[in-house]
DNA sequence: TGTACATCAGTGAACGCGCGTTCACTGATGTAC
DNA sequence: TGTACATCAGTGAACGCGCGTTCACTGATGTAC
């Protein structure tokens, strides 16, 4: 790919980087207002363009959606691997790893992460999304493997599928509750989300 | 509180019972279409009035949902209450009752529990609204000060944080999961969501 | 190097839609006497 | 028991709004010769 307009070179009429730019304001949007918040013509407002322009890049609102998702997924599947792959061998380093790697991605790439698992959101047509999606998923399951000394294409005991459930259930949750704004209590000083963290990992389910 | 009407004896012009008919049919549009979905007007046609009805019960759609989730927290509370007290005294069986507790009121009641952690929909002046759910947020730390010999006043440790914040991840992620789809893995029969829930309940934190 | 022309990536107006809320109104109900 | 009247709880039309998408169009860019 050539990348014939950086900045100051792109004419008035031709954009030049339009579908980035759609992208992130996609993001920003998201942020702001929500997942269903979320409009194509304030996309294309912040963008600079007029509400057609959009559908020269997307097929449609969900197709610009779902290319926002994919991006989550592929960056969150590289993060849980690189987190399970640099905490050695001892899986439940790697279970510690991936679980503080996922609660980051998801405090890190908040719009990216709600938009991942709003499904409602996605066009089911897009397989490369569903590759991406299916990969990141997996790289929890492998390593539950490990811990359950289940081979790769044995189905999980009933054991190890109630250990991966709980593992990722306390992720999800805590990301979700951090989220939501459900976090630093009542009266107590409030800490900032890398403190309850840290807090959380000492809870994580014993491994097997 | 006399119960003017019963099926049957309202008049067709007076509704008699429309109050009540715009909660049920918040619920149901709430969960066909999401907490997002929900519009007044649908609520409204649901119940067979005209878009105007609803303003002489509900001061505007917000207020309107705030009841629901009012009356979620209520419920929930007290579910909560309820299987906490029917633990008897052992702090791993009375956060265990608590755990499973929490997960079937979400799955049990999907719309006010998806709603009841939507602060953008909740009308901030409801006063009774805040000390319901207040309430309910406090069951679960009061079996946490139990299991930590916290007494009533003192502020939880951190590591008193930490075991609150992840038996609340787990159950608050599992029921996300849940709700939003994501169980029932990709080869493996699915499980129905008590089985799950039991096998999740297998991996609770361990109690300090 | 110049030119004809195809293609790309925008514009702006228009469409039909559903929304929340307000308004003057009216039918039904409840109550004081 | 009857009646006058206040109040309650509906109606239906209207408002202004923002949305996604389509359409014919046009300016800018890229390419074959």
């Amino acid at each position: 790919m050539r990348l014939r307009r950086s900045k100051g070179k792109r004419s008035a009429y031709h954009h030049g980087d339009l579908r980035q730019q759609l992208l992130l304001a996609a993001e920003r949007i998201i942020l702001e207002r929500g997942v269903d918040g979320f409009t194509l013509r304030e996309a294309a407002r912040r963008a600079g363009v007029s509400a057609a322009a959009p559908a020269h890049h997307f097929k449609d609102a969900k197709g610009l959606l779902t290319e926002v998702a994919l991006l989550g997924f592929r960056e969150f599947g590289a993060a849980l691997e690189a987190a399970d792959k640099a905490a050695g061998a001892d899986v439940a380093q790697r279970l510690r790893a991936q679980a503080r790697a996922y609660v980051r991605f998801a405090l890190a790439q908040p719009a990216r992460f709600q938009l991942m698992f709003r499904h409602d959101k996605h066009d089911r047509t897009n397989v490369e999304f569903l590759q991406v999606a299916r990969h990141a998923y997996g790289v929890l399951e492998d390593a539950i493997r490990a811990a359950t000394l289940t081979p790769a294409q044995q189905p999980l005991s009933p054991q190890g599928r109630g250990f991966l459930l709980a593992n990722w259930s306390i992720v999800h949750g805590f990301a979700h509750l951090a989220l939501g704004g459900e976090l630093g209590g009542p009266d107590d000083e409030p800490l900032s989300s890398e403190a309850l963290l840290s807090l959380l990992l000492e809870h994580l389910p014993a491994v097997p």
